[in-house]
DNA sequence: AACTGTTTGTTGATAAACCAACACTGTGTT
DNA sequence: AACACAGTGTTGGTTTATCAACAAACAGTT
């Protein structure tokens, strides 16, 4: 049996059990399931389960790490065929996340954002909205997409600034996320951060 | 392993080679099936098909046997329960018949009819149409039935009279089949039938 | 602390499915 | 008639899943 060609009762087995753990996770947090549940509604024997993962915890991972191949797959087989530019490949990306639109909403939605995050960025974007004045014609889901893209950006980076240590001053960061928010990579004039 | 307890692996096994088989079914007929089809679509080996089943004929019968059985089961339940007349029997048997719609149709549409039987059925039918009249405030749909009933259960008695070597003479089957069209079980006098 | 109920993780014997291979049959083509 | 191809029915060794059972852990209640 070459590397390639699963057993098809292996196939069978792992297919069920993540299509139950999905499901499962339509109606509850991840915390709040079990094996015995998943395999309850996969009707696949315990030990079978542990035949293959060792605990609810690594399916889910296998089930994230199959998306994510799938990307880079993805991705890599794009780039090799077709001499797009990056607008057409972000287009298909996306198409292709709208295919997996079912399975992307909840896998994004187990990692709970801590409560504190939460709270950071509904502030954020009850300022944002009370101070900025956006054009009439601007349509409304856009303005609601930008505002959450310069939110999650901000909260992100500053994240990432807080859990590094916070190696560069504040007022830098500033400067950063500032000019990033105004005129994105391309606007923001890089020797101004040395 | 109790008798009522089927191992889990059968009975998917089952299963899925019953739904590939009716799938298959909707596209082609039984005789176009072959084990080889069956169980690519249902992505079962083709020596487990003969672990379970002779042939594809077996497969078949073991679908239609489940269906007499569930009628027999469901109609011995419904008799012990509740003391109902005749006609809230057949109208709770019409609703099983109609929860198993999808797959009844498959199965009643496997054994082709003769085509020298659609003919005869057509002929039959075009007669009728051509010399009833039928008033104009009977329901259209329950003419349709009326006249299907009546030259299927014509057709098959002339059937059943044809294969069992024609015992009884012309005339008297004619009779009985006009008062049967014309009156019903309880309208014949079977007295001009010693 | 003790109790109860549920879930977990594991075990070994058994059952069922898989897999590749083989010889044979039937069909259509040359 | 010979050939090629697809499907059939079978085989034996291997793999995978099932099953019932067990001891332990966990959570909630008293």
């Amino acid at each position: 049996m070459t590397s390639e060609k699963l057993d098809r009762r292996k196939k069978y087995t792992r297919m069920v059990l993540k299509d139950s753990l999905l499901q499962l996770l339509k109606q509850k947090s991840f915390s709040q399931v079990t094996v015995k549940e998943i395999c309850e509604r996969a009707d696949i024997n315990r030990s079978t389960f542990y035949a293959h993962y060792r605990d609810q915890f690594e399916l889910l991972e296998t089930i994230e790490d199959e998306i994510v191949m799938d990307m880079k797959q993805y991705m890599n087989t794009y780039n090799l065929q077709e001499k797009e530019d990056a607008l057409k490949m972000t287009e298909k990306l996306i198409s292709y996340f709208a295919a997996k639109q079912e399975e992307l909403i909840i896998l994004l939605n187990v990692s709970d954002e801590t409560s504190f995050e939460r709270k950071v960025r509904e502030v954020a974007q009850a300022s944002i909205r009370s101070e900025w004045i956006i054009s009439e014609q601007t349509d409304q889901q856009l303005s609601s997409y930008l505002t959450a893209f310069i939110i999650s950006g901000s909260v992100h980076v500053l994240k990432m600034w807080l859990l590094g240590g916070m190696e560069e001053p504040p007022h830098k960061m500033a400067k950063l996320i500032n000019n990033l928010i105004n005129h994105g990579i391309y606007g923001t004039d890089w020797e101004m951060f040395p």
